[in-house]
DNA sequence: CTGAAAGCGCTAACAT
DNA sequence: ATGTTAGCGCTTTCAG
């Protein structure tokens, strides 16, 4: 039998109700009495039990948080960031991997909410309109972080995936004439942006879309490898490879590297991320900067006053991108 | 006002008893009635309250995780095999980081058990006096995974790291007569015992311990090309490094190639972990192969079986380990 | 500034 | 097979 409030009350002759006031830090308590409370919990041992109190007040004071994989440095880097900000907040979290799978997903969202979380950020693949009426029934905020909902509706947390691939397009043109794009499994709307900024690019340069330099990955290592294999195949070679990850950029790299096709003397690679791989290997990537602890962070935030029912200006919120030139690809 | 079990109740025209024993899938229910309640709950949209549940019942189906750092690729695949298992038994994963710090990690573990978690998975450097202090009060069960407490009084899983590094070196040593030692930060108990592993292999062949040969990294990249540059600053340069991470020892190449020494030609490098960097490197990294994922999913079924108070023969579980020679060191 | 008492939503005997 | 009834440990009015 574990001590209780009650326990506390009897042993410092007051009341369970000024044991609690002095455990939340009610100022309405006698600092004598404040004292003659806080001796008692010491001798005694006490501990809140957080469980009876999320019933009693209908706070738990912990956020569901729904990730893809945790094991995938990308994501990662993003759970760093809302941990290190729930904490800051006092809020712990409950960390669940959906593989990208819908039924999971939905699955969770609801054992979460039975667990009675005060909020939910949510990472994925695509926003259905079942994952919206999931969150439009859960009765507390959700917060999207580097996961697009098309229709706005839910607060998210994002960069503009279509103007960094642009960037970054436009920049391999600038010197390769001919780029392919080794894009991430098709149909979210995060690949979608990412190619629209690629064609656009092409575009811009007066290129037509090549189908054959349209290489649909999956984001890991070996996709790269076998696209950079792809690509190798062709009658006419690219010059110029837009990677959709770094992961992914790294496999592409050794592909070239391990058929002898030398980086970025005969063919430039640009990734997307910045994941601390890009830095980890030879060449290092160039890159698109895509601050994914700050995503985290800003996401978790954005959900503490979302929670706390404070206005909030901008629901959608888009971080700053930028474009990093290393070694994988040519300098001016 | 969310529905409750109350409400269901009277939606169904039974007792709160019965409704409660369809929830749980307790057999004595009759067909029909379990029929009206399922209907019941389905018209009213009912979601049972779990930490009402968990007040009642004293069982929160939830695991508190203190991991170091959930974006270190090492700690990810230990949280992934984690939660993989959790899943699979019913429980979900409160998952905080610690950084190593014991302050933190003091505190951690207070504020998981005051959420009453039903069992606790601990990773972190050193267990001291304290810890295990914390975990005899925690009255939840406790496994540590890939940490080592060396009065064995806590559940753990583990390899063994002595003779991984023992092994390592060993190999390094028979091509090559002088090998360097790169650890992890000094003090903690499983730092201690791949060193003994190394001294033992040297001693072995017939050689002193040379302190310059002995570097103290911290496990990242960065720390790895300093130690390179290090022993490429000795009058007599090894010919054969053992680095204590992976990540530590593609630093530790990086930081060779960069001077323009090759690797394997001019020194061979040994990693530890086969984290998925390994294979993502040229030369590929021939390392220590510790089974992450394993190592946690293999904590958190000891944690379960300990939760559900069954008999467990062996509560220190050393998991095998194996070496995985790759394009960083000389075939032989 | 402090106490009494009514729940929070559910489980778990104990009856029936 | 089903209902009744205590709690679980805490917060939160409402009094005083």
């Amino acid at each position: 039998m574990n001590v209780t409030i009650y326990d506390v009350a009897r042993e410092a002759n007051v009341s369970m109700a000024t044991v609690s006031r002095v455990v939340n830090g009610n100022p309405n308590v006698k600092p004598a009495t404040r004292k003659k409370v806080h001796e008692a919990i010491e001798r005694l041992g006490y501990r809140p039990n957080a469980v009876a109190r999320g019933l009693a007040s209908k706070k738990t004071t912990t956020v569901g948080v729904i990730i893809p994989d945790i094991s995938s440095i990308f994501f990662a880097e993003l759970a760093r960031g809302i941990e290190d900000i729930a904490t800051m907040y006092n809020y712990n979290i409950i960390l669940s991997n959906s593989d990208q799978n819908k039924e999971k997903e939905i699955h969770l969202i609801n054992t979460m909410l039975g667990k009675q979380v005060d909020g939910l950020v949510f990472m994925g693949g695509d926003i259905t309109e079942e994952h919206r009426q999931e969150f439009r029934n859960a009765s507390v905020p959700v917060a999207l972080a580097a996961t697009l909902d098309e229709s706005g509706e839910t607060p998210s947390v994002n960069i503009d995936y279509e103007d960094a691939a642009y960037e970054a397009t436009d920049l391999l043109l600038s010197h390769s004439k001919r780029v392919a794009y080794v894009s991430g499994p098709d149909n979210t709307s995060i690949n979608t942006k990412k190619l629209d900024g690629y064609k656009k690019a092409m575009k811009e340069h007066g290129q037509g879309v090549d189908d054959q330099l349209l290489i649909v990955g999956d984001y890991s290592y070996d996709s790269g490898k076998e696209a950079a294999e792809q690509l190798l195949d062709l009658e006419e070679r690219p010059s110029g490879v837009f990677v959709a990850s770094d992961e992914m950029a790294l496999g592409v790299i050794h592909g070239f590297q391990d058929s002898g096709v030398r980086v970025p003397e005969d063919v430039e690679v640009f990734g997307f991320d910045n994941t601390r791989l890009a830095t980890m290997i030879r060449p290092t990537l160039s890159t698109v900067v895509q601050p994914m602890y700050d995503i985290g962070a800003v996401s978790m935030r954005l959900l503490t006053k979302l929670m706390n029912k404070e206005e909030v200006e901008e629901t959608n919120v888009i971080l700053p991108h930028r474009i990093i030139e290393r070694n994988s690809t040519n300098a001016e």
